[in-house]
DNA sequence: GCTCATCCTGACCATATGGTCAAGGAAACG
DNA sequence: CGTTTCCTTGACCATATGGTCAGGATGAGC
């Protein structure tokens, strides 16, 4: 079943561990996200995956596992976002890139931010470690660099880590409650074009509520 | 065991239903937020509650009525400050009580938040109607109010609706992200201070941002 | 083509969980 | 008191679910 790959790859060891993974990595992204951890079943991820059960169990010894490396998965791609902080050590455009990355995740990758949100929520059993290791890092590393911004007076004097929160937030919000989103929005998913208008507002919110505009300063 | 009310009170049939109702519904809000609907098992509820899992299902008969039971009372909480909108008419002292009482509310009732935040990340599959009735009335008539603003010039144009979902989501990541928040905060809870100090961060980037601050227009 | 290592899977099992029930209390009410 | 109604609960049940296993299939190496 799943050796018979659609076009051209032949079936080869090496690609058959990869592709199963990966195909049921993704599977059980979407499942964990729509079901949380407890919610999702083997069956399901399984199902959805397009193997059998016990096939999946093959890879996975146990849904633990696979959960701690989808899990594992989300955080690499969001801690490669997070380093677009990094780019430039003006606020109006690092922020900018950083926020515009951070939406552009949300829309792309909504189920990997939905796992994670649903992580936190339930006091983070899985992934406690990556809190109080990367996470706790990253964000005491920019919190200098906020207050540096501040005490050259490029913007106001705001609490770093209160204004990282906003940032965050604000941006997994359009993955988290997309389905909020979606149903106040006539049922339809934001256009490409809305989407950009939230993320101009965004930005441009924030930019200005921290005093960092461009155009703003005299 | 319930009925020997730990004071005064004597056990009549009347205030034994509702303290037994209410037993169970502060003890079921706290296990759905810890755990989600799924992750929340009845016996769980009942223990924390501190009755049999038989009398829990005495009074309500599925785990589904009793959940819909705490989002509904979560969801008048809600309604009740947002309505804390209208008190005035300047998009100052409306937005700034407005978000004031959505902060005070994610510390207050952190589990409301958490239930509610669950749901609408699993798709709503239990409250939809309260999305497509209650809280889409809501929104429309308050982007009404902020487009006022707009053309009144009192606020820069941003789309109301991303405004809203910013306030939304930035106010009650504080409930629904506490336990990331504590992590930071090494280990240990916002204390008032730091508390109001967020408050007044995100109060005053929002404020800004849009144009409004008092001060500001010179 | 033969052997080995890896992959696949239907059938199976132990456990957990939502929910039931029957029988025993306790308050209401006369 | 007597009886009716509501409350309480230990024991029980059907089902769902995570995980196992033995044996068959398939690619790798020679």
């Amino acid at each position: 079943m799943s050796s018979s790959s659609p076009a051209g790859k032949k079936a080869t060891k090496a690609t058959i561990r990869a592709d199963n993974e990966k195909l049921i990595l993704e599977a059980a992204e979407a499942v964990f996200a729509e079901s949380g951890f407890r919610g999702a079943t083997t069956s399901q991820i399984a199902e959805r995956a397009g193997i059998p059960k016990a096939n999946l169990h093959y890879y996975f010894p146990t849904k633990k596992v696979l959960y701690r490396q989808v899990v594992h998965n989300i955080f690499t791609i969001w801690l490669e976002a997070a380093n677009s902080f990094d780019d430039c050590d003006d606020p109006v455009s690092a922020l900018s890139s950083y926020i515009s990355l951070k939406m552009d995740i949300s829309r792309q990758y909504p189920n990997g931010s939905k796992v994670w949100a649903n992580e936190i929520l339930h006091g983070a059993p899985v992934i406690q470690d990556y809190l109080e290791t990367s996470l706790r890092d990253w964000t005491q590393s920019r919190v200098i660099i906020i207050n540096r911004w501040i005490s050259e007076g490029k913007i106001r004097p705001v609490d770093p880590n209160y204004l990282l929160y906003m940032i965050w937030s604000t941006t997994q919000h359009y993955a988290d409650f997309n389905h909020q989103i979606e149903t106040l929005n006539h049922h339809s998913p934001l256009t490409d074009i809305q989407f950009e208008t939230a993320k101009k507002t965004v930005i441009s919110i924030i930019l200005q509520g921290i005093g960092a505009t461009p155009n703003d300063k005299f």
